[in-house]
DNA sequence: TAACGTAGAGAACGCACGTTCTCACGTCAA
DNA sequence: TTGACGTGAGAACGTGCGTTCTCTACGTTA
């Protein structure tokens, strides 16, 4: 079996137990299992179980942010992409696998045990703030209202998660929008 | 030793313990020795170590809504009160163990497995958010307030948490005064 | 064909930890 | 005084799991 592609399945079946049991409920042999990869080839492609869960946390934000900013940039104005955001915040909550922000769960699971995951943590939040902050630029914003759309998206996924429902994220975004409406070049325009 | 006493010294320990380094980090063992209360004695109070964790959720969630009822009711105008919340995050975040929010943790950790501590999550941030309503009724403004209020303050404890920095408490703060400013009976009277 | 390297399946190892058991000791009632 | 009982200290037990090792089978090459 070729190395790419069994380095994949054993992210796909990781991503899919880690996420929807957490880390350490899941055991090493459970991903072998479950994504048809040797005990031998997992330690070949992820010496610790560490560098695994490292690996899904990284693919997985490529692939989040690839899928916000495909659903925001469906939008040309500027002004309407920053709803757009909790639209589609909306929209993950509501899949049948949703199960609160993987990083965010990682945090409280390994956040005071693993570096490698601590890092992985901040640098997501990081690059989700300054997707954000280049979303306020760009509709010609006020810089502060980044970190507050920041804050709002966080408490949105948080309650999603907690509460198992979906309507954190239209609180959010009439809070938003809100912020938006109260602010100077804001966008009384926006429905 | 009375027993309400080895109760109390246990739950002070597994809150130690517990909220400093994880749940599944720490052991019976270290609750044993960093309580004095030996490990029969702990079984016989906490059957299983499901019920000590619900146990110190439950005495934290006390605890914790008390610490912040207290340093809001420092206020008497119901207006001061909602920005006296984030100025009570600003100086638990600041606090030297701090470490995020301990049922946001115990989600992450445990939402997956344990009933218990779900139950105990939710709880906790239903008085949370409950507490929010109570002040923003008392302020005479509109009820849909509260929840925007209430995901700020998530998303500042979240923040907070893996940032290590307590600055997102500013931020939720000048969110949550745009807020008010920008609402119907809202406080332009506000700082 | 024969030797060799590689990979997969899964057994084995070591350790950590939740929970229970043992045993010696002190206490209090009869 | 004695005997039943509760307690503390910690050993013991069982299990789960991260990691490594063994063995077998197969494909490749001289």
């Amino acid at each position: 079996m070729d190395s790419e592609v069994a380095r994949e399945q054993a992210l796909d079946a990781a991503e899919r137990l880690f996420y929807g049991q957490g880390v350490q409920a899941v055991g090493m042999d459970a991903v072998r299992t479950a994504s048809g990869v040797s005990l031998k080839r997992l330690y070949q492609l992820f010496p610790a179980k560490d560098q695994l869960v490292e690996a899904y946390l990284e693919r997985r934000d490529l692939r989040w942010r690839g899928r916000l900013a495909e659903h925001v940039e469906r939008h040309d104005d500027p002004l309407e992409r920053i709803p757009a955001v909790f639209d589609w915040l909306e929209e993950w909550f509501g899949e049948a696998d949703f199960r609160g922000c993987a990083w965010i769960n990682s945090y409280g699971e390994l956040g005071a045990t693993s570096e490698r995951v601590v890092a992985q943590v901040r640098a997501h939040k990081r690059a989700f703030r300054e997707y954000l902050a280049g979303l306020v630029a760009d509709a010609g914003l006020p810089t502060a209202l980044a970190g507050q759309l920041f804050l709002l998206a966080e408490g949105a996924m948080v309650t999603a998660g907690i509460t198992g429902s979906a309507e954190s994220a239209a609180e959010a975004r009439g809070a938003a929008l809100s912020l938006l409406r109260g602010t100077p070049g804001g966008a009384s325009a926006v429905n």
